[in-house]
DNA sequence: CCAAAAGTGTTCTACCTACACCCATGG
DNA sequence: CCATGGGTGTAGGTAGAACACTTTTGG
């Protein structure tokens, strides 16, 4: 038997997440630098022969972040045949990382499920790589390494999704602290839209869509005029999720 | 051999197209009628290894339909264990449909990506049913007949997808016929939405978004007042599909 | 007291909604 | 000629965009 029990898994089949957070004003995503190959790779695994693979997309999360109950969404299947086609295990077995079975379950065609995860960065508090990297990093968005395979595409479309999705649904639970800032959240929007919004619109905007809280404190200690703390109203946050925010139509 | 050699097949995924029709007023599906057991399936088949996932897709449709280049998006990868359950190998086993090795085949779990295409009713001539169906037909979406496995679950997911693409996304190119009239666009937005638009106000959104064209001719032999007849400016539809319609934000 | 950030209000416009009205056609 | 469906116009409301103004805070 392998360092990794292969016969478990479904043969060509593996889940990619794209975990994102936010610190300082930035998207962060958390990648895995390849052991032996200047290459990062999304977070990503196999799925069990007896697990959905929703459930085997949670659990590489949790391998990964710790973190449980997250907003994960699957966005895409990547099925192209020539998505494999980096000889990376050569590599692997070469320097004997891998035995001649895990590298035949390497060197197989895969295609991949794409989910997206949002989650809240200083709840991540010692990011674990898996086998085949050695270590597992916050990465900013605007200055990504170079990526393995097509995960540069992957995370391309995670990120064109995410943008659509804004328009219907809200975002920010599990992204933001549990009390966070107006002028947080927008900054949080302005980064994925890649665009600056005016505050004040954001504002009315916001509050129109019913899903935010106005506590009665403010965040003190910043250089100037205190802003008001907000939580989300998870219940309509939950609703809104559901039922989506601007119809249209 | 089997009648379907499965070595060239990837193993434990699947391809399943919801083909959507517009006739008389009514969204109509293309459904195959399985053997020996009064279910039916949605078109679907297996992907070659040395096939994209994509391109399997297409495949699929131009093999029930004869037709290509029509609209295909790809929408959700159903992979619950449990999608599986139902023991209908059993059953041509013992029908003589399905030899030994193509029961194992077919008994192994499966993961299955869901597609669905927008095509024109009338395009399609001769609905061809494949190994395991009895016949192809277009059925009636508001009468749906006893659907295989998860399959009601997977229309109703192209449904739903459907239904938010059309509010960013235009619709109409190869689900109507190459000429038409506004009552009938606009009756496939209703029978899609599901709900009754005002006239006039459909009318205006519709030209505002500057896809359509007006010819000179009309639709006569109606009992009416005979309605313009329109067509599609194809350069702009498309530029409507890259960059959506509503932007939003 | 000043600069900069945060909160609130106002105007203008565009679009959506809901209608009223006119025109064509076949029976 | 009339019932019905199709085409066009218009008034009111709502929401988004683009502003100005006030308030608060640390330095």
């Amino acid at each position: 038997m392998s360092v990794l029990n292969v016969d478990k898994f479904q043969p060509g089949l593996s889940v990619d997440c794209v975990i994102l957070g936010f610190h300082h004003n930035e998207l962060k995503i958390l990648l895995l630098k390849l052991k032996d190959l200047e290459r990062w790779a999304l977070p990503g695994g196999f799925v069990e022969k007896e697990e959905d693979v929703d459930k085997a997309a949670v659990r590489i999360l949790r391998e990964r972040t710790g973190l449980k109950n997250i907003f994960l969404q699957q966005f895409h299947l990547f099925g192209n045949v020539d998505r494999n086609e980096e000889a990376y295990a050569d590599i692997l077995l070469e320097k004997g990382i891998v035995d001649k079975e895990l590298y035949d379950w390497l060197d197989q065609r895969f295609v991949t499920v794409g989910y997206y995860a949002l989650v809240e960065y200083s709840r991540v508090e010692a990011p674990t790589p898996d086998y085949f990297s050695e270590s597992c990093e916050w990465c900013s968005l605007s200055n990504l390494p170079n990526l393995w395979l097509d995960h540069g595409r992957i995370l391309e479309k995670a990120h064109e999704t995410l943008k659509r999705q804004l328009n219907y649904q809200p975002i920010g639970l599990n992204l933001l602290p549990p009390r966070f800032t107006m002028p947080e959240l927008q900054a949080l929007y302005e980064t994925i839209l890649g665009k600056t919004l005016d505050r004040r619109n954001f504002q009315r905007k916001m509050m129109g869509y019913g899903i935010l809280i106005r506590t009665g404190e403010r965040r003190t200690g910043g250089a100037h005029k205190s802003p008001w703390l907000y939580e989300f109203d998870e219940e309509k946050y939950r609703q809104g999720l559901a039922d989506g925010l601007n119809a249209g139509w």
